[in-house]
DNA sequence: AATATAGTGTGTGAAAATTACACCATTAAA
DNA sequence: TTTAATGGTGTAATTTTCACACACTATATT
């Protein structure tokens, strides 16, 4: 059997990340202030060239790591966009991650990288012009992000470990962008059976302190075992 | 503004397509029988590599089309596979992409290219290997597309324009893999309000015809208008 | 100590959706 | 006319969804 060569072309693979956090009751993505052309000192995605010898997740976790210092999240990616000129200066295509994550204890944000002069939190509502196409990167993420809200338990990863009730509904409502009904929103949570109530409850409220929960990964995995691996 | 070059490497894009077909109450899908290294003489999805001035849409449209001899379906991407080795003569990554299609009065199907020796419809129960990780590609797709069923109308599109209600079931029945209560499928189905009944029926049968109904667009777009665009 | 404030936590009834289930009707061929 | 094959239909029980309002508790303020 003859060895064959592949064709070259000058073309590149990309990553980009749309990384979800939940901090003041608002939902956020991480950005970037670009450092590099082209649209240099733009706002953009977290976002960088492949290597040749690295797979999509590995470029997807390196990446994201190198330009805000974030590392070891649990990213999926979502969709793959190739329009020939979405990038200025040539050909590249770009494959979209997201993830969620906790905010909350988060280590100082800090690009490793000089191609990023900062990586920050911006809330999604009111985002300013990105660069590239990455608002319509964004938006395809948002829109991927509510459908699998019905069907997989991403929010608890936008959660700290323990979590009240009105927390977790005001998450569903910042991403649904609707108000919920809290008695069934919470019989409805409760229902699922994979919520663990704690004996602890909030601290440092100035009001009546509510129960604090966690979500049992065990509990979910026993209950929906069927649908976890449909996922990819 | 200095112009900034991109760095080059000697990786390349691909499409592979998982086409679906239903004839003869069997799910099926297209494959390929390749004519080249790698892979001579294996079974494959139909794929190739991307140009570098299409976009990854146009590519699969032509891709498919040169292969198979099909044109003008309805594809739509659905994961963009990228471990390193996955192709054993480079750095490939491949954007896969789905449809569905009649089968039905489909002309004959040749390949254009001499890639591929023949393209012929093939079962999706027992299935053998195919090439490359094409196995996967298929398993993931067929994932996909059963989830998608719940919340897209995407079996209209594997049956002829005008179908039986019992055809339609046991399409359901197919891609789901499970038996269905007739008489609760049909009323649900007809409760959607987007099946138009004829006033033809079913020929040529040796048995009680069944009446023929089709899918309204139109209606369907009234009815789940907010559902359409979310789907990217 | 009284009170204002802010969020917690709880139940019920109506309506809608889902499920389980079996038999007669119609057609063509034998 | 009988047989073989599939078409077509309704109901009752159960479960799920939805709409809806007020008393409780902890703290801060006076």
């Amino acid at each position: 059997m003859e060895e064959v060569k592949l064709p070259k072309f000058d073309s590149v693979f990309s990553i980009d990340c749309v990384i979800f956090g939940f901090e003041a009751g608002e939902l956020k993505i991480l950005l970037i202030e670009r450092n590099e052309e082209p649209f240099k000192d733009w706002l953009a995605l977290p976002g960088y060239i492949v290597e040749q010898d690295e797979s999509i997740d590995d470029a997807a976790e390196r990446i994201l790591y190198e330009l805000t210092g974030l590392r070891d999240l649990h990213m999926q990616q979502f969709h793959t966009f190739g329009e020939v000129n979405r990038h200025p200066q040539g050909r590249v295509i770009t494959v979209a991650y997201y993830a969620l994550i906790r905010i909350n204890g988060q280590k100082e944000l800090r690009p490793i990288t000089q191609f990023a002069r900062k990586a920050f939190w911006h809330p999604v509502n009111e985002l300013p012009k990105l660069a590239f196409d990455h608002s319509e990167i964004f938006n395809t993420g948002f829109n991927k992000i509510r459908r699998r809200l019905n069907y997989q338990p991403i929010a608890f990863e936008l959660l700290p470990e323990k979590f009240t009730l009105t927390q977790l509904q005001s998450l569903y409502e910042a991403i649904l962008s609707k108000k919920l009904d809290k008695r069934n929103f919470r019989k409805k949570m409760l229902s699922f059976g994979f919520l663990k109530e704690l004996d602890e409850k909030q601290k440092g409220v100035s009001y009546r302190a509510a129960k604090l929960y966690k979500f049992d990964r065990r509990k979910y995995a026993k209950i929906f075992h069927n649908d976890m691996n449909l996922d990819k």
